[in-house]
DNA sequence: ACTGAAATTATATCGCA
DNA sequence: TGCGATATAATTTCAGT
């Protein structure tokens, strides 16, 4: 992972137009611009700088997974032999579509991750299957989640 | 929370739509009706559709932590003492804005969350200063995030 | 469900304050 | 940085298949 070390300083205006952008990223611009008084090409100005600070990394629509029938989200802290290099563990767990993030830790695990299943059995399936079928995979310590109650991003 | 129950049948479009906009939420619709080579205004009717079933929950720019000094990312796994109410520890935790994920969880702790933080040293102190000083929050357990491997949504 | 056409809005890029 | 003006492009709606 590349280190991101700019100097990058942001006033109120930039500040409005992110917050607004990170609830709506669809939010067209001269309604921003509406908004915190400023011209559309003025906050066109901004939004170039920001991206070009790499501050706005990208946008995405959210997708709720439980419309699809996916309601169980487990993290599982993954304990790997010794000998076991861990980049081929994480390249096997980019192949488990369930997995969507990894992280290497400090602590007892190796590997933590969160996983995405339709359901409990699901999620047995996937533990089972995929996860202790990687090479090295010695044990897993599973916490499912009952509920979410907050989900957010830096506050800005 | 509320249960989502709706049966939802989306087609190979659907799909293609939902993994372009999952990229890049300002795609504009006609360029993603040239890819899929139906016309916009059929695209759109079926943006309005997948909106509609909530499959699509939302939109937002993706920030880039870093850029903001923000390099630190930690796991914490919270005890709470028998007698105090989660809701009222979990209310805590929405005013310390490090925090950006909260679930409640099975397993030994009671709560688990995501923190941002700029270094160790704001880690540390939001460890001691807030998450602390929430009565019935007896200990937790930290878990650093040297460096995330996988991030992702659900596959579609 | 999809289409093309039309009306309305938005984006992007100027040169200038 | 910000502005207004302008050209290009996208969104949204609708009647028709």
């Amino acid at each position: 992972m590349k280190i991101v070390n700019q100097k990058v300083t942001i006033d109120g205006i930039d500040k409005k137009i992110l917050r607004m952008l990170m609830e709506d990223a669809r939010k067209p611009i001269l309604e921003i611009a509406r908004k915190v008084g400023i011209s559309g090409a003025a906050i066109h100005q901004r939004l170039r700088k920001l991206e070009k600070s790499k501050l706005i990394a990208g946008s995405k629509i959210t997708i709720n997974p439980k419309v699809l029938g996916y309601s169980t989200v487990a993290f599982i802290g993954v304990f790997l032999d010794k000998a076991v290099s861990n980049p081929a563990a994480v390249r096997q767990l980019k192949d488990i579509p369930e997995v969507i993030e990894c992280h290497y830790t400090t602590g007892n695990w190796s590997i933590f991750i969160k996983i995405l299943c339709k359901d409990n059995e699901h999620l047995m399936e996937v533990l089972n299957k995929d996860i202790q079928a990687i090479p090295g995979v010695s044990r897993t310590e599973t916490f499912i989640s009952l509920d979410q109650q907050i989900e957010r991003q830096l506050k800005i």
